[in-house]
DNA sequence: ATCATTTTGTTTCCTAGTCAACAAAAATGA
DNA sequence: TCATTTTTGTTGACTAGGAAACAAAATGAT
């Protein structure tokens, strides 16, 4: 196997057994909400304005997925919608007070992973890390590059 | 935002992106097979005695995922099941000539893929491929003890 | 200003994957 | 040996998310 492919194959190991890993804790301190439903709950507590298309654009997803998960969130009243008067279409979200108190379950939730994880970052040296970030970050770059390629090469169609 | 979630949080970002970036081409060259189809179909191709337990071991999915996807596998002719004489439980998969054609395909595109993004591999060096790699290596091996840990922690409920 | 195009968010329909329950075979243990 | 437990694969009910179609608002072009 050439080296490119161990790195990704290696990636989506990790991601794998991190999600496979958090999943039963994550389920048992966010009881009835979603690892979507948190991750929508983290993003917009992150970014102001926050709204379906961005999230959309950030995870990846469909608006229509999230404009789903949104939906949900609205009924369960952790997150709430408002508009700005020059814009009647854009719909805009924020976090409640509930929401805050999930994202900071799902906060603690992140801290105790990372304690786990510790004795595995505490071996990799700082430029060990300079390392994987410099070609996670340039390899990111690059990939959006081709996407914006793809998009003007689909778009006149 | 510390390194270790900046980590993870990359390796998520570029995967994410790969997927969204060669699903077009891959929806176009692979016509009526689903990604996770054709993903079941390699690990066959290079495995000898594949069955449903480990195709879901290895893909962290669960077991009745796989037995669906593999049932349509074997409706479309792509793999045939065989047993040994010895067991009558476990069921086995090989591929049959179609479906080393589709495996076939799905090698060619990713060596497109691979040329694609030649250009950033180029620039990675061997000490920091090395890097990545260990680095990579030794977290995977992490989360297996974490991993097996969880499950005899589980088991004896 | 007006008409065409694009953007944004939603809904309906459909599919992929999970969970839980199950049956059959194998492994374990007394 | 025979009974219990575990492993393996399958199915049915359910849910998350994608695709497509849509309406409403915004943007752009003339």
């Amino acid at each position: 196997m050439n080296k490119e492919e161990q790195v990704i194959l290696g990636f989506r190991d990790i991601l794998n057994k991190i999600v496979w890993l958090n999943k039963p804790k994550m389920e048992e301190s966010l009881k009835g909400h979603k690892s979507s439903e948190v991750h929508c709950l983290e993003f917009i507590g992150k970014n102001a304005d926050s709204n379906v298309t961005k999230l959309a654009e950030s995870f990846f997803m469909t608006r229509s997925a999230i404009s789903k998960i949104t939906k949900k969130l609205l009924e369960k009243d952790l997150i709430e919608s408002y508009q700005k008067p020059e814009n009647k279409k854009e719909i805009y979200f924020r976090l409640t007070e509930e929401g805050l108190a999930i994202n900071k379950i799902h906060d603690d939730l992140h801290k105790e992973f990372r304690e786990r994880d510790k004795k595995v970052f505490e071996q990799v040296t700082e430029e060990q890390f300079d390392s994987i970030l410099s070609f996670v970050e340039m390899y990111s770059k690059h990939l959006d590059a081709e996407i914006k390629k793809q998009e003007v090469a689909i778009k006149p169609e």
